[in-house]
DNA sequence: GCAAAAGTGTTGCGGGTACACCCATGC
DNA sequence: GCATGGGTGTACCCGCAACACTTTTGC
């Protein structure tokens, strides 16, 4: 068979984790870079990734390159698009499949951070190497998009949670507060719950209930049950 | 600059056109395959495609390839999925970014059609190339999710059209009745519209109104108006 | 008891659906 | 007039936002 073509072909992860901002009591989104350390944009932050290896899945390539630089594992792993142009790298045609991913929060606390990996709160982000801010900005709408009509929430928190952790989230994705009453009884009635019988005691108020996903299906938030989702590769 | 890997990149388009369906009066949804005249898969039916050359756009790629096929000019072209398992094409790593396209009807009437290109009902598809019906089914679904929130049933209709004949597109899409009456203000409501203020005449009834879109963005259906878009390359 | 958060009840608004009804044209 | 689709009016239902209220804990 003959080769074509010789754009490079790249895969590179926009990583979403939720952290206590300084001063403010909310948590909001950070996201880890890295440094380049070669031209070009030698010296600039920019996303973690790298050439897509023959053999590799490109789920699996996203998954190792996020493992390499945070060493953690994603919770929650999408595509989110391709980004292409010509002019995109300077010198050499480069393709980069980009995926987006959910890490849980109190694990991101532990993420290795060094002097070429490092932090930053997602909405004060630096000038970026190549197209990436838009690429964060994007992957930022189709996160907070996502949070209002799909059950992603919870791939920031552990197995099993609060409702007001879960509201948590959305209210620092989100970034404005929602009503605990509504917002309980939505959940709730989505039947995406299940109620584990165990409580949070401790705090000085009513123990909350702790809650778990369902994971029979049914609810991955596609469409009617049956309708394809994204593919999962 | 080193390129570390070599998989081949190609794209491919899924196009959407409505025709009448024999016996039926309601239109369906139709798309061209083109015949493979080479192996893997010689002698099946594939999207059309190619290689991605080295200094065209992806979206110019998959419009080209369209033109190609169909001799059409997408009314509307969004960028679907890129699929890159490792098995989807014997022999070799192929990663394809898999656009999808809607054409106008009255024009898909006059598209090329040979004996290497021929239309198929969108839900009765015989087997296709490697993974090429699965990618037709993901983008159906993409196609009618999207319907119903977004405004771009019109690609498949001309500048300007009653609506009547929206109704119809998204009936055919959707697979449904349409209630006439609430459908209309659903539309009027929705801001979209502008009344052209001329009518269609010669049919035994009232005459219909002809409307058109307005192009003064801010209705682009990506969420809140400023809101990124999907990337348009 | 008091503070604080968990959890419940209730009301009203808005968007969507169902369906009855009137309007304008060709024949 | 009559048939046919264009276009309007209206009542109902349901999901959601707002917000008052009750419950259960720690101190």
């Amino acid at each position: 068979m003959t080769v074509v073509n010789h754009a490079a072909l790249a895969v590179s992860t926009v990583i979403f984790a939720l952290r206590p901002d300084d001063a403010s009591a909310l948590k909001t989104l950070w996201l880890p870079l890295v440094r380049r350390t070669r031209q070009p944009h030698e010296g600039q932050w920019a996303l973690p990734g790298g050439w897509l290896p023959d053999a590799e899945q490109l789920a699996d390539a996203a998954a190792r390159t996020l493992h390499e630089t945070t060493s953690l594992a994603p919770t929650y792993l999408e595509q989110l698009f391709t980004f292409g142009d010509v002019g995109r790298s300077p010198g050499h045609r480069v393709v980069s499949v980009v995926y987006w991913a959910l890490v849980q929060s109190d694990e991101a606390a532990r993420a290795a951070e060094g002097e070429n990996v490092r932090w930053f709160a997602a909405d004060q982000l630096p000038g970026l190497a190549f197209d990436h801010n838009k690429i964060v900005e994007y992957a930022l709408w189709r996160l907070r998009t996502k949070v209002e009509y799909s059950r992603i929430a919870h791939a920031f928190l552990g197995d099993t949670f609060t409702l007001t952790q879960l509201r948590e989230v959305h209210e620092a994705v989100l970034r404005r507060p929602l009503d605990p009453a509504n917002f309980r009884r939505t959940l709730e009635s989505s039947g995406t719950l299940v109620d584990t019988g165990r409580h949070v005691a401790g705090a000085r108020h009513r123990p909350a209930r702790l809650y778990r996903y369902d994971d029979s299906d049914a609810h991955s938030g596609h469409g009617p049950s049956g309708a394809p989702a994204p593919p999962h590769t």
